[in-house]
DNA sequence: GAGGCGTGGGC
DNA sequence: TGCCCAAGCCT
């Protein structure tokens, strides 16, 4: 016997009976108390896929508004598969996690030009376009094409661990074929779209990661945790690092023409967006020589107080130094707040002490890949939330 | 396999 | 406030 069966035994021991109970059981209830999502009024696998895309690592009540949104602006496989990065990027702007836009418009274009236009129907085929991994490859065929496969998210993970007592550390990425292995045992081979679905609306209601309530689960007789007590230890997960902090100067420039805005290279944080020229705290006040040996110096972190503190003139002549080494434009900057604005990512912390810079005629910008946003561009333009916040911030010290 | 990758909400 | 969480995937 295989190593993953030796496991579904060991955490499965429900007969077929208590299987087919189970599933009568959750998809009665899921019958009558399902949500009723945008993207659950057709089974189109194209919408199935911009929705199952959104929702990674987002809420559904974030991801309503840009779903409707996105199916205005790209109603068709087709439609997005050749639409420019720059509107696809306007249209995700806010949602965050912005890879995913890219990957989504590759996995269009191989529908297109790939296949023809026709769909894979298998989880094991749709797992070869662009950003599918296994979760959403099995969402796409249980729901779109009735294949009986598992969707393991997180709240399939919490979901069975908790009623089978599944104590495998779910932040362990062998631990999913495990899951999925047991869910296929339990799935319903009639109803398997409907099954994953049921599983996600308990896990959102009854079974959520706080705050859960499953004395009144419709699926309490089956909670082997309930029953023991042992609800709030289930799922295991280990807990991942804190965010590091990183210190810049926003350089803000206003000039006739609009603000001007840098668009971020493709392999660094927020890749491919817009945002005001960032410059690294330490590169202004790292007064140690450069290193001699080539060894790279840990980056210097200010003090909250320092970071906060009004900047010298010293200060200031280095940053516009700097920003004219960069950009060819002389700027006087000014330090018109003793605020910092904060912005926390996944794995990083952003402290950002912001500086403004006025023109009165527009600069040439042959140096520098830039450009100049109106106020409307900016409403409109491939933003991330952090530069909506910095916008926020200087329109209210005004 | 561990780390990179956004944002908003809840307590 | 700081932390965890929310329909993960890629490298």
């Amino acid at each position: 016997m295989s190593a993953i069966a030796v496991q579904v035994n060991h955490y499965l021991t429900w007969s077929p009976a208590k299987i087919k109970a189970f599933r009568q059981t959750l998809l009665t209830w899921y019958d009558q108390n399902g949500r009723d999502l945008p993207w659950r009024r057709n089974q189109e696998p194209y919408h199935i896929l911009i929705s199952e895309i959104m929702l990674q690592q987002t809420q559904v009540q974030t991801v309503i508004p840009y779903y409707h949104n996105f199916l205005q602006h790209f109603p068709t496989v087709q439609a997005l598969a050749a639409a420019p990065e720059e509107e696809l990027l306007q249209v995700w702007s806010g949602l965050g996690y912005y890879s995913r836009a890219r990957h989504l418009q590759q996995a269009a274009q191989q529908i297109v030009q790939d296949y023809g236009g026709v769909w894979p129907q298998t989880a094991a085929g749709l797992a070869d376009l662009s950003g599918v991994g296994p979760y959403t490859a099995g969402a796409i065929a249980s729901i779109s094409f009735k294949e009986a496969v598992p969707a393991v998210d997180g709240n399939a993970f919490r979901v069975f661990a908790r009623l089978l007592e599944i104590d495998l550390d779910i932040a362990k990425p062998q631990t999913r074929s495990i899951f999925a292995a047991i869910i296929q045992q339990i799935i319903d081979p009639d109803r398997p779209g409907d099954f994953n679905q049921a599983i996600m609306d308990l896990g959102a209601s009854y079974l959520t990661a706080k705050n859960s309530d499953p004395a009144h689960s419709p699926v309490r007789d089956f909670d082997a945790s309930w029953q023991a007590g042992t609800y709030e230890d289930y799922p295991v997960k280990t807990k991942k690092a804190k965010p590091v902090v990183q210190q810049y100067y926003v350089l803000a420039l206003h000039t006739p023409s609009g603000w001007l805005l840098s668009q971020r290279s493709s392999r660094e944080l927020l890749a491919r967006l817009w945002l005001f020229p960032l410059l690294a705290v330490a590169k202004i006040n790292d007064t140690k020589p450069a290193a001699s040996s080539g060894v790279t110096e840990q980056p210097i972190v200010l003090p909250p107080a320092a970071f906060k503190k009004a900047l010298t003139t010293i200060q200031l002549q280095k940053i516009q130094v700097e920003f004219q080494e960069l950009t060819g434009i002389a700027v006087v900057w000014r330090d018109p707040t003793l605020k910092i604005v904060k912005h926390v990512f996944t794995h990083r912390q952003w402290q950002l002490k912001i500086l403004t810079g006025e023109l009165t005629t527009t600069p040439s910008l042959a140096l520098f890949p830039g450009k100049w946003f109106t106020e409307a561009d900016l409403t409109n333009g491939a933003i991330p939330t952090v530069q909506r916040k910095i916008m926020q911030e200087l329109s209210q010290n005004n």
